[in-house]
DNA sequence: GCACTTATTTCAAGCGTTAATTTAACGTGC
DNA sequence: GCACGTTAAATTAACGCTTGAAATAAGTGC
């Protein structure tokens, strides 16, 4: 088969297009005026107005004020409406699952969080993540049918085949057919997708990344994962599971990693491995009951006082500086966005350091072409990375939504009455 | 500024676009009927015959034979026609400025090459393409006019920006800016990029990538470079340097590479570092005078015998093995592609090690995904490869050149004279 | 109230796709 | 040898979209 640059279009392809390319600059950019949009989208002031017209009469867009022009009639600002729908987003985490409904400006409306003490029992989670959902509507007060759809994050590498299969080594999940499980329980569009790259969308919609077409979104946790971004959107290669930038190699016949093979750059910065170095280089004292959170903070107050400590931070930073370089010089990003529970720890005493590394590992030209930051979105952000998931459909179609297409059903259906 | 997903488009972009789809098609997969490009591209009859009635008019597809159908009218096979119009590719090497000249089924019409002995004078190698350019055109017996464009492969960075700017470390190019340079000697269009990305697509189009979306093809020569193919498209990163793959970190903190880091997989897999390396392990001895190329041969005969250069060549197959899985581990592609002079030198003794140095460090999911072979053009295909550039701009606006938008102009012009 | 400025809407013109219809080209069977 | 059925390609009518120009709307300043 050859390499077909786009798919067909029709003519109805390309109104869905520019309708795309419309609300996506209000939603990012918005408020603004037709004209102003006219101005940045290329679109003649006619398109945009007619565009803007059937939006508006969807509910999808509203006005929001005007604003004063150099003399003649007033620009009338327009802005997504976010009320229009709502989507709801759901982290299946280790320790719990969490479902969050939002508006469609990822305002927070509602949202429920179950323990998993119980493991991770396939149906036992399938259960909680459909009673989530019953339960955020019902708090929201918000029947299914205005939400967009479901946004869900799990850990693992999320297959997008003929059927969506989740493979969580953490869970115990093999070839799972969550979405298959799920849709006995819902007719709601749903989305899954790793809890990593939902987190990374978050951090390029509304963190670090803004602006960006070209990034990569570090996690570091207890272990190490990466989300990367090409040309805008998440890059999921062929089966989806790109980004495993953990288990990279940065020593070859280095540390045993958990994966099982040697030198894995996780091995080296995740959250569990600098402790284990940590203990290692103070010769096996081992603290059992501390949580690793509480573990790393304290390690790192222990490295202001220099020590085995700050020798274990200064080689976390080399490598985690190391791993950032491989990254530069493979995609020559604009940003590397360094966030999780770790990451965000760990960046904010040795980000200094952690860039120099970069430097010193990466080659110039890339090098000065990229900023090294911290995410902004804190840890806990999968929820709503998962959310957008619905909304970047809902944007990149248009603004098109069920209740939309059952209007046009209908009207062709009204139309074809009226000839016969 | 927001993410804006494509572009706004008129109702002549639809066409430009249906148009490439089909002649992309026919390109590739052809030759083909009108029934089947149909069928293949989703369009309908309606329109594929007029993209192809326009096709044929303006000399782009012509007809190629006839099948029998099961009983009724035969299909009219059509293909693209190699003679429409030339392309040439150049390749500005190490030693020596290639120029070639193609039509366009990539069948080699004429060439000329140039030796660089005296350095990389900037001028001298722009006066050298240049002459190239009239030459093979002399040869070939083609005008200047009937060729599509010219692409250019250089080694080092190529920025697309305002201006392109090449930076190349191994010519002490520093920001040089070819285009404009060239410019002042020819009116034809111009494609410059980096070399190694040139032969990666020339390995996709024609050689072992074909049918492949997710790809990296691996360069190892002198040093290590790689060409990453994502969507059916070269990646390029946001300053065109994207794939230096040759400098990430392997080792940190081990073997020192000519580019200033410690541990890059250059330092260990490039052919001038796996000789350097047998030389240290041979104790200093030392041959001069001998090429690279039949250093690395004599390495490998000598492996045969077990012994000292067997252990090099192991400790090589690891440390490649372990480059091309974080390749693997990053990108998820479909095929790793191994190519370059030493590249095919090294993989056709060592592939089966190679693959299993990297089944030992890839996660086994996205490893069980990829095939990892040698490339089938062999080392010299940078200039075909700069060739497909302005190919692949052709195909992609739908066959548009420039003698047609001139004939459109002209067109437009006498309409609105009549109009008047 | 009037001139002026600027934003938005309306409308004809030009194109492109689709789906249905017509025409063309071939084999088969009488 | 000729009508018939089958399949491919060309033609045509209907409809939708964007554009650019002209018209209209909505303000300001005098």
């Amino acid at each position: 088969m050859g390499v077909v640059p786009h798919q067909r279009s029709t003519v109805r392809d390309l109104r869905r297009g520019n309708s795309a390319v419309v609300l996506w600059q209000l939603y990012f950019d918005g408020p603004a005026s037709r004209q102003e949009l006219s101005r940045l989208t290329g679109l003649s002031a006619g398109t945009v107005g007619n565009v803007v017209s059937d939006l508006i009469a969807s509910g999808v867009v509203i006005t929001a004020g005007s604003m004063d022009s150099d003399g003649g009639r007033p620009h009338v600002l327009l802005r997504v409406n976010p009320g229009y729908r709502s989507v709801i987003g759901v982290d299946v985490g280790e320790t719990c699952v969490r479902v969050e409904l939002f508006d469609l400006a990822m305002t927070l409306r509602a949202k429920v969080s179950y323990e998993l003490a119980g493991g991770h029992d396939v149906e036992f989670v399938v259960d909680r993540v459909l009673a989530g959902i019953k339960a955020v509507c019902a708090e929201a007060g918000v029947s299914e049918g205005d939400v967009l759809g479901v946004g869900i994050g799990v850990s693992g590498v999320v297959e997008h085949g003929a059927e969506v299969l989740v493979h969580g080594q953490t869970f115990g999940w093999d070839a799972v057919p969550l979405e298959r499980l799920l849709r006995a329980g819902t007719d709601l569009p749903l989305h899954i997708d790793n809890g990593a790259k939902n987190m990374g969308q978050a951090e390029m919609w509304f963190g670090a990344g803004r602006g960006c077409r070209h990034a990569v979104v570090v996690l570091i946790g207890s272990g190490v994962g990466a989300s990367i971004i090409t040309h805008g959107s998440t890059y999921r290669g062929v089966t989806s599971s790109a980004g495993e930038w953990g288990h990279t190699t940065v020593h070859v016949g280095g540390r045993r990693c958990r994966c099982g093979a040697r030198g894995c750059l996780e091995a080296y910065v995740g959250a569990e491995a600098v402790l284990e170095r940590y203990q290692e280089a103070r010769r096996g004292r081992r603290r059992r009951g501390a949580s690793e959170e509480a573990a790393l903070a304290e390690l790192l107050d222990a490295a202001e006082r220099g020590g085995v400590a700050a020798e274990v931070l200064d080689e976390t930073a080399t490598y985690l500086g190391a791993g950032i370089a491989n990254l530069i010089n493979l995609f020559n990003p604009e940003r590397i966005i360094v966030g999780g529970w770790a990451g965000l720890l760990l960046g904010s005493r040795l980000l200094a350091k952690i860039t120099a590394a970069a430097a010193e590992h990466a080659l110039d030209h890339p090098f000065a072409q990229t900023s090294i930051e911290l995410g902004r979105l804190g840890p806990d952000a999968v929820a709503m990375g998962a959310a957008t998931l619905p909304v970047e459909h809902f944007l990149a179609t248009g603004g098109a939504s069920a209740p939309s297409d059952r209007d046009r059903i209908a009207h062709r259906a009204g139309k074809r009455h009226d000839s016969a």
